[in-house]
DNA sequence: TAATATTTTAAACGACTATTCAAATTATTG
DNA sequence: CAATAATTTGAATAGTCGTTTAAAATATTA
């Protein structure tokens, strides 16, 4: 791998996530992505060996992004359950702040599929993604640390989260009303959390 | 409108519902469509004028299945509390009963676009979708005799719920997983319609 | 500089697409 | 039955796409 080609793929990348971005995974064809960098629709072909492997690129490029925004975002030191309203909040401004970012991704996700046709957004993994793992990570914390009730469900409480926090794309941009999402959302799982196993 | 007419568009439909759950989005061609339903694919173009009034047909054939699905369900005597609960169980139920039509709505959602090419889950309408309108008169009920916090804010709630119940389609199949999910989900739910407006 | 490797281009390939059109078939009506 | 309308077909249109290939340009190495 040389210096040229890394900074080809970053070049094209950054063009396939404008053109998502802008006018959606179907018109992200080899011809658009090249006039947006400036080069040769087969140079894209040259770089990224079958347009497959460059939706995959692009997966990577936009989760690894993600992953270490919110890690970034979270401090060490507090509760978990601080950490949990930290995760929250800052998942909601990466949404906010890196739009074109987070559309690409749902582009992706929800438009493509692989080689024998299975679509992306149900690839079933073995393992939850990076930032469920964060998420699950601080509630393990809490739960061995006696701060959260250790009957909770892990699994379905952090697909609530994500879930809830994913619909807010759709939304249409205001700030505030994202904030205050943040705050019901966080509230919601604070009080499941603390429930002491009533049943 | 003849009687013919109207049967060849039901037929078409369920054969575009197949199609999207088999083989997805970009496999939803007039070609395809015409092999599953035995017709030829110039006659889909005889009846949808176009391919994105077919969409529309199906996104309101899907969705009004889902509204009256989920209308029928939920009793009109009791509480609203115990309503919500009716709301996330069949919404839930739903999808796990009618997968091809919830994946089929996401393959049209996630990938089709307007003429001007506005992606159709960008779209951002005046007010909410029918689903959304069934929740949101349930708290409202809630609300008027006196039975919930009158500080909520339904928007939010409304979302979080939904965004919640959407988030499961994307789980591997399971019954049981799936109901506990709707346990957790209404248990959060509940407890926050009934915060005192603590602040 | 000469030889080699990498990068870039232009052209062509085969396959697929939504839509249109005239002709053929079938159904409906008087 | 005759005449009209509705339905269906097959062919053609004009356009798209990802990928491949050979040649050209550039960079790297010896």
């Amino acid at each position: 791998m040389s210096f040229i080609h890394e900074q080809r793929k970053e070049q094209i990348i950054r063009s396939c996530i404008e053109e998502l971005a802008e006018s959606g995974f179907k018109n992200l064809t080899f011809k658009n992505i090249a006039e947006r960098a400036k080069i040769n629709p087969s140079l894209v072909s040259y770089h990224f060996k079958s347009k497959n492997i460059l939706l995959f690129a692009l997966l990577d490029y936009i989760f690894t992004h993600k992953v270490h925004y919110v890690e970034d975002a979270i401090s060490s030191g507090k509760p978990a359950m601080e950490r949990i309203e930290e995760y929250i909040d800052v998942s909601l401004e990466h949404q906010r702040s890196y739009r074109s970012l987070n559309i690409a991704l749902i582009e992706i996700i929800f438009n493509a599929r692989t080689e024998d046709n299975r679509a992306f957004y149900l690839l079933e993994d073995d393992e939850p993604d990076d930032l469920y793992k964060i998420l699950i990570s601080i509630i393990e914390e809490g739960i061995e640390k006696k701060q959260f009730n250790p009957d909770i469900d892990i699994r379905i409480l952090t697909r609530i989260i994500n879930g809830a926090i994913d619909e807010m794309i759709l939304a249409p941009e205001n700030s505030s009303e994202s904030k205050e999402y943040g705050k019901v959302l966080f509230s919601m799982a604070k009080q499941y959390l603390n429930t002491e196993g009533e049943k």
